[in-house]
DNA sequence: AACAGATGGCTACGATTAAGGATGTGGCAA
DNA sequence: TTGCCACATCCTTAATCGTAGCCATCTGTT
C-alpha cells in the first residue's frame, strides 16, 4: 500500500503539504493540490484509516451491538439509528456480542474502536457497559435499565403493553388466558409478564402455571410451546404471546392441530413486526415504536457526543393494534 | 484514557516491558507481569485498538457488507460467515453500502479498516471492489460474477432454479404462468428469469408481457405486483415469485381478493427463507444453500488470508422444496 | 567469565497539525 | 528603474497519537 509519504515524494512536496492537500485544506495552492491529487491517483493511494483515527482520536463511527448478527432483527429500529448516523456524517457498523468477554462487541467497546454505541443485546453484561461508557463515550441501552456515566436507557413500556393486551382479551370475554413467555432473563419479557399479571389480578382471574410456557422469544420456541400447551388437554380461550415471532410459530402449531384462529382460540402478540399484517389471520398485537426508539437512540448519542445535556432515561409508549386474531366472546356465555 | 505509558510508569517498568506483559509474552517474569496487570487494572487500562492495528498492520476483523443494515437479512448466510470468523479468532462486523461512494462500506474497504470482506450488496460497484481487493485483501462477492486479483465469486445456480421451478409448475399442468420479478439490475433476478424463460420456451409456452411484473424483491412489492396482476382481468393459473418475500406479499394480496391458494391459483417462491414453513399454505420454493454459501465464503476468505490457492469461482446448486402452495392440475383438462 | 533470562531504550507504523521558514507581491522612496 | 521593506501566501519541519518489537543492556546463576 502506498502511504502519504509516497504521494508526497511523487508530487515533490512535503508530507504535510500532501496531507493538507488531501484533506481539502485551503492552505495549499490549487496547483499544488492538483499535483498531489494526481500523484495519489497514480499510486492508487488511500488513507490508512487507523493512522487517521489514532491521530485524530476519533473514529466517526458508532456501533450497533446486537446479540447475534444472524438473529431476528428489529429492522425498523436499525433504520432509525442508521438514518441519524448517516445524517450526522457518521458511519454505523453492526457487531455481535456472541462470545462473551471475547466478543467483537466487547472488544470494540473496550478498545474504543468506535465513538459510541447503541446496545440491544441481552447477552452484554451491565459491567462491561458501565466500564466502557463514560463522558466521552456514550452508550445507549435499549433493552434494560442501567445507570452510570455516559449511559442512557431507552425502554418501551412493556408493563403497560402487557396490561393492555391482557385487558383487551378480558374485555373480549376471555377468562382462560395463557402466557407464552420469552427468556426468563429478558427484561422486556419480565415487563410484559408483569403487565399480564397485573391485569389478571385486577380482573380476579387466576393464572394457571401450566399455561405459562417459555418460547424463548423465537419462532420455533413459540411453535413448541404451543404444541406443549395443546398436549395438556384443556385449552385456554386466548393466548398472549410475549412477542410476534412466537405467535407466528404458535399459529403454525395451532393450524397443524386443526385449531382455528380466532374461532377456536384467540391470540395476541407483541412488537408489531412488519410481518404481522402478512400472516393469516392478521395478528392483533402491541405496537412498539421501533423506528422512533432507534431514531431517538441515534439522536441522543450525537447529543452526548456534542456535549449536550440529556436525560438518562426514556420510556416510550405502546399501542394496541387491533386485527383479526382475537374473537369477541363477551356475548357468548359459555362453551 | 490511560495509555500503556501510564501503566508502565505506575508499575515502575519500561514501556516495552509493559507491552510484553500485557500481550502475554513470556519474556517477562511472572512477578513483573503481575505488577503490570495490577497497574493496568488500577488505571482501568485498555489497549487502544487503532494504535495496535496500525502497528500490527492487521485488524483481525472482516466485514460483511450488506446493501442495507435494516433490510431483509439472509440470516443463515450470516450465520455461516459468523461461525467461520469466530472459529478463526476473527471479529466480524456488518456495515451498509448505503450512500454510494461515501458509504461506510466503501470507506472500510478503501481505508483498509478490515482484513477482508464478504459482499452481498447490489449497490456496491464492481469498480470499488476491484480497486480495493488485492493479494493481501480478499473480497468474496456473493451476488455477482466478478474477477480480479483477490476477488472470488460465489453464486447459486439461479438459472437452474428458475428452470426447475417453472418445469415443476408445467409438470403440474400449468400453462399460464406469471413471473413476478426482482429489480431489473439484480444479477440473481436475471438468472432466475433466464431459467424461467428457458423452461417456458422448451415447453412451447408463451410468456405474457402483462404477467411479468416487478416487485423489487420486497414483500410489499410482491403485494402490489400481485394486486396489479389481479386487476388485469385474466389470472394465470400459477405465479412464480422471484423470491419468497414477494410471495408472502402476494399471498396477502390474493387472500384479500378472495383468491384461494392453491385451489384457485398456485404459487412458488425462491430462496426458502425460514418463514416459508410458517405461513399458510406452506410455500413451495427453491432452496438456496444459504448457510453453506456463507460458510464457504468465510472459509475461502481465511484461506486467502493464509495465502492458500483457491478457485476464483463457485456455483452452488439449488433444490426444489415441495410444500402445499401448488395444485396439481394435470388431471384437470380445462377450466 | 560465559550464559541465559529479564528488562529497558528506541524507532517505526501512517497520519494530523501547530509553528516557523521560504517565497513572491506590491508600495514607496531614492 | 532600482532597492528595500512589510506582508500575505504557500510550504516544510517536527512533534505527536499509542502500540509493537528489535536490539542492547543489565542481573544473577553456573
Amino acid at each position: 500500500m502506498a502511504t502519504i509519504k509516497d504521494v508526497a515524494k511523487l508530487a515533490g512536496v512535503a508530507l504535510s503539504t500532501a496531507s493538507y492537500a488531501l484533506s481539502g485544506n485551503n492552505k495549499v495552492s490549487a496547483k499544488t493540490r492538483e499535483k498531489v491529487l494526481e500523484a495519489a491517483r497514480q499510486l492508487n493511494y488511500h488513507k490508512n484509516g487507523f493512522a487517521m483515527d489514532l491521530k485524530r482520536s476519533r473514529t466517526n463511527t458508532i456501533a450497533l451491538i446486537l446479540a447475534d448478527l444472524s438473529g431476528p432483527f428489529y429492522s425498523e429500529l436499525i433504520r432509525g439509528v442508521q438514518e441519524v448516523a448517516l445524517s450526522n456524517g457518521y458511519d454505523l457498523i453492526a457487531c455481535s456480542s456472541i462470545g462473551g468477554g471475547d466478543s467483537t462487541a466487547v472488544r470494540f467497546l473496550r478498545e474504543k474502536r468506535v465513538d459510541g454505541a447503541v446496545v440491544l443485546a441481552y447477552n452484554m453484561s451491565d459491567e462491561v457497559m458501565q466500564a466502557s461508557a463514560g463522558a466521552g463515550f456514550p452508550i445507549i441501552a435499549m433493552d434494560r435499565i442501567i445507570s452510570g456515566e455516559g449511559l442512557i436507557s431507552i425502554i418501551v413500556d412493556g408493563e403497560s403493553g402487557g396490561y393492555e393486551a391482557t385487558r383487551y382479551l378480558m374485555d373480549k370475554g376471555h377468562r382462560k388466558i395463557a402466557y407464552i413467555s420469552g427468556p426468563s432473563n429478558s427484561f422486556a419479557n419480565s415487563l410484559r409478564y408483569q403487565g399480564f399479571q397485573r391485569a389478571m389480578q385486577e380482573g380476579g382471574l387466576e393464572e394457571q402455571a401450566k399455561w405459562r410456557i417459555s418460547g424463548g422469544f423465537v419462532r420455533d420456541g413459540g411453535y413448541k410451546a404451543t404444541k406443549m400447551m395443546m398436549m395438556q388437554g384443556e385449552l385456554p380461550t386466548a393466548v398472549f404471546y410475549g412477542n410476534d415471532e412466537m405467535a407466528i410459530g404458535g399459529l403454525k402449531a395451532l393450524e397443524e392441530g386443526g385449531i382455528r384462529v380466532p374461532e377456536d382460540i384467540s391470540i395476541i402478540g407483541f412488537d408489531d413486526i412488519q410481518l404481522t399484517e402478512f400472516i393469516q389471520p392478521p395478528l392483533t398485537t402491541i405496537r412498539q415504536p421501533m423506528y422512533e426508539s432507534g431514531s431517538l437512540a441515534g439522536h441522543l448519542l450525537f447529543q452526548m457526543l456534542n456535549g449536550e445535556e440529556v436525560d438518562m432515561f426514556y420510556k416510550l409508549n405502546v399501542k394496541l393494534i387491533e386485527c383479526q386474531s382475537v374473537k369477541d366472546r363477551s356475548k357468548v356465555q359459555s362453551e
